[in-house]
DNA sequence: ATCACTTACGGGTGACGTAAAAATC
DNA sequence: GATTTTTACGTCACCCGTAAGTGAT
């Protein structure tokens, strides 16, 4: 069997045109170079280059074989790349939720269920992670409405309530509950992938603006730093409990500010994450 | 780069199950193959086996990765077959003709004249050789009426005129020419390859039988030795001389017994024909 | 005991580099 | 003189085989 190396030094001199240049790109010498393609004609049995005294060319055969060289090396290539990507997809766990709130609360326990795992997140819009689901894209993602098919498992995961966030001057901090009908009409500081409350929150308050950070870390930095209301939830203030010092929360007393999500994966993966998912609700 | 060598070594692993079946199908020793198979695992950074201590198997990543290793080698020896084809080409005049006359006329020049390819013949329909000339099947084909294309070049080559061919004893024997029709009803001997000539006998000579005989010397040798009637030309009594000898030749009378032969190709062959072509035309 | 895989060791092929020569520009 | 190819020669890598060891059937 001919082997790679051989083609690769062929592909070489076809682009580069002098067996001194391809060497160059080859790290190669080019006494190296000039062995292997009579090697690769001595091989293959046939001429694939007219040979003057200073000067290498490939001939018709030649450029054929160079170019069907180039194809098998892309090939290999791309066969080196397949494996790689399909080895990492064992070894990953791609979760992807249609909101932050239930992502932070999820992650922690399924990085120490899934120690040997890379596990990788992402908030998406809700039609392409359940696209995402199934082509293997995700292996769990979160919704805010259950799903019902054959070959998909759904479960009821937690619910999230949406609060009003202000610092202690804010004429709402008296307010024990709030609808967002008196919230309209001021400039909100907002995480930038909200995900699904980004729409409920625009609709309810048409008036509002919001001034979108795409860091987490700069939400919490520029509340308190600034008189501007935010959003925090009762996940957030758990999860981040830097959002509870200095601010007030007022829940949103509307129906729109609860949201149910649904973790759900493909029922092939029931072995993996049935253990896991029953410990979660039990919490 | 990834070489071929392991690839061959993981897809007969793949095939056969264990190291040692692989190893004597691949005429190697098992240790080279257990040595092999862990540098391919090195070399792809990439986990492909699941290691008892008396047992090899290929993990998920290693089934994909020997399936692309099959596809790849697969791609690999095509390569070289189309390679060895195509050069092969280059040294290959293949000529083609709907009669075996007008060959034997040719393939002498043609064989001096292109000394360093090899020359391949064959006798085919009309049809089949047009077809064959437009995909290079065939660079030069011989039919019995001209052809007129844009990329095609057509000159008339030569006439053959059929005869009866007979032995002395036979009643024919007498005559100067015959007609299709005063022949009719007898036994052939005929060469199976004579192409367009053998409708023209059959059509006009329609309770006649023809003993077709597969080998040109066959026919010779059985006409010498029996009574019975048979076929020759201008051409075959020329190229072949033993066919006027203890034989009488009667031409046949017929319009129908004169074919008109030219010779075909393509318009981007020209360079190559053309100086040969003329001197054949001088004769 | 046989089979299957791995590790260890030694050998020979061959792929590469350096040096030098020939030829062209 | 600079560039390009080829040949010659030495070296080192590496691929393979043999031998030996371990564990499983």
């Amino acid at each position: 069997m001919i082997e790679l190396y051989l083609l690769e030094q062929l592909d070489a001199f076809h682009r580069y045109g002098t067996l001194s240049a391809a060497a160059e790109h080859l790290h190669l010498a080019q006494p190296s170079l000039s062995r292997s393609m009579q090697k690769l004609e001595a091989i293959l049995g046939v001429i694939l280059f007219e040979r003057q005294k200073n000067r290498l060319t490939l001939n018709k055969t030649g450029i054929l074989a160079a170019e069907y060289a180039a194809r098998l090396l892309d090939n290999a290539v791309e066969m080196e790349r397949r494996i790689h990507l399909f080895d990492k997809s064992l070894h990953t766990l791609t979760i992807g939720s249609c909101a932050p709130g239930p992502l932070m609360k999820i992650l922690p326990p399924v990085t120490g269920a899934f120690s040997d795992f890379t596990i990788s997140s992402t908030i998406e819009s809700e039609e392409l992670l359940l696209q995402g689901l199934r082509t293997a894209a995700y292996q769990l993602i979160i919704l805010s409405h259950p799903i019902k098919s054959n070959d998909i498992v759904c479960q009821e995961y937690l619910t999230e309530h949406l609060y009003l966030s202000v610092n202690t001057f804010h004429p709402a901090a008296i307010y024990h509950s709030i609808k967002f009908e008196q919230a309209d009409g001021q400039n909100f500081i907002m995480y930038a992938k909200v995900g699904v409350w980004e729409q409920i929150v625009r609709n309810k308050m048409p008036n509002a603006r919001f001034l979108k950070q795409e860091y987490l870390d700069a939400v919490g930095e520029l509340a308190n730093s600034s008189d501007l209301p935010s959003f925090s939830t009762n996940i957030t203030m758990e999860e981040l409990p830097s959002r509870k010092t200095n601010r007030v929360n007022i829940p949103f007393s509307d129906k729109e500010a609860q949201i149910t999500f649904y973790l759900i994966y493909l029922k092939e993966n029931t072995a993996r994450f049935k253990r896991f998912l029953s410990t979660i609700n039990q919490e």
